[in-house]
DNA sequence: GTCTATAGGAAGATAGAC
DNA sequence: GTCTATCTTCCTATAGAC
C-alpha cells in the first residue's frame, strides 16, 4: 500500500532487527521475525536487502556507529587522572547498566560475524575500531590533564579494553553492581599510578 | 554393527560435537554434522540422547570440567606475590595461545546457553565457577606467600576473572601476542602492589 | 541396539500478479 | 514498489525394518 522510500524501509527494517536481535539472540532473528517485528510482509525483505548478510552487515555498522558516538570521553582538564579516568569509565558504564540487552547483543554479533567468512573482517575491523578509541581517550588524557604515561600507551590502551569487555562480559553473566563498580574504582586508581608529570622523553608516543 | 555401549557413544558423539564446534561454530553444529564428524549414521543420535539440548548440556558440562582441572594454581611459595601472580596468569594464557578455538567455543557455548530458558542456569553457574576458582587460588596465594590483601578478595577475584575474560577476548579478536602478555605483567605488578605481609585483622576475608 | 527412510516444520530466497 | 504464494533446502525428531 503505503510506497515508502527504500532507503527508509531499510532503516526500519534494520532497527526491527536489533529490537529482536536483542530481545531474543541473533539466531532468532530470521527474516520472518524482522520483518513481523517491523510490521511488514515477508516480500518486503528482499527488496531491500541482497540478502539476509547485507542486513546483518548494517546492522552491525549501525551499532559501531552509536558505540563510537558515546565513546570515552575526557572532559574536565582541572580534575586528578584517578577522578577523570574514573569518569570516563563510569560514563561507559551507566550505559552498559542501562542497555545490557545491547551489550549481550554486540558480543553475540561480532561472535556471530567472526564466524562467516565475509563478515569476519567486519569484526576484527569493529575491535580495531575499539582499541583506537581506548588509544585516543588516553592521548586525549594525557595532553589535557598534563601528565605522560609510565607504560607505552598500546599497553595501557589494551589493558583498558580488557577491562571494558571483561567486567561487561561477566557482569551480564553474575550482575552484582557494587562489585563491578569497585573494580572500575581500583582500575582508576591503577593507571593513575602509571602517570607522571609530563616532561620531555615521555613515554605517551 | 558394532554394539558399542551406549555411554560410550555419547561420550564419542560429544567429542565430535566438541570438534565440530570449535572448527565451524555452535550454529552449524547441526546433529548431522555431529554424526557425520563422529562417523556414524544419524539414526544413533536419538536413541543416544532424548534431544540435541541434551548433548550441549553434556558439551557444556564436560568443557566445564576440563577448565577446572586445569584451574590457576600456585607452586612456589617462596617466590614473591608478583612472580606467583604472573606465574599463574601465564600458566592460564598458555592453555590460551595453545587452544584458542576451544575459548572461542566458551565464550559462544555461554551466549548460546544464556539464550536458552532451559540452559541459562548452567550459563550462570559456570561464571560462579569461574569466580569461585579466582577466589580460591586468591586464598591459596595469601596462605601460601604469607601475605595478606588491601582490598576484599572479592573484588579482586572479579578484577582477576575480569582480566581473564577481557583479555582472551580481545585477544581472540586482534592478536598481538606481546602487548596481551605485557598487560599480563602489569596486572601482576598492580595484584603485587595491594598485598601486605599478613597480619591479624587483614582484610583475605 | 542399529540403521534407513521419512515425517514435519522452519529457514532463506524467488516468481509473478497487482 | 508491493505483497502473496511457493520453491528449495536444511533442520530436529521419529517410525519401523532388521
Amino acid at each position: 500500500m503505503a510506497r515508502i522510500p527504500a532507503d527508509e524501509r531499510r532503516q526500519q527494517l534494520v532497527e526491527a532487527a536489533i529490537r529482536v536481535m536483542a530481545r531474543d539472540g541473533v539466531a532468532k532473528a530470521t527474516t520472518r521475525a524482522i520483518v513481523g517485528e517491523a510490521g511488514m510482509p515477508l516480500g518486503v525483505f528482499h527488496y531491500c536487502f541482497r540478502s539476509k548478510r547485507e542486513l546483518l552487515e548494517m546492522v552491525i555498522a549501525t551499532l559501531k556507529e552509536q558505540t563510537v558516538e558515546r565513546v570515552l570521553a575526557v572532559t574536565d582538564p582541572a580534575a586528578p587522572v584517578r577522578d577523570a579516568v574514573r569518569q570516563s569509565l563510569g560514563a561507559y558504564w551507566q550505559h552498559v547498566l542501562a542497555h545490557p540487552q545491547e551489550h549481550r547483543l554486540t558480543y553475540e554479533l561480532t561472535q556471530y560475524a567472526v564466524r562467516d567468512p565475509e563478515l569476519a573482517s567486519v569484526a576484527h575491523s569493529q575491535y580495531e575500531l575499539y582499541l583506537k578509541a581506548n588509544t585516543d581517550f588516553l592521548e586525549a588524557a594525557a595532553e589535557q590533564l598534563g601528565v605522560r604515561y609510565t607504560v607505552p600507551v598500546p599497553e595501557l590502551a589494551r589493558y583498558l579494553l580488557t577491562i571494558v569487555d571483561g567486567l561487561t562480559l561477566n557482569w551480564l553473566m553474575l550482575g552484582d553492581d557494587a562489585t563491578a563498580e569497585a573494580v572500575l574504582d581500583h582500575v582508576a586508581d591503577h593507571v593513575a599510578t602509571l602517570t607522571a608529570p609530563a616532561a620531555q622523553g615521555s613515554a605517551t608516543r
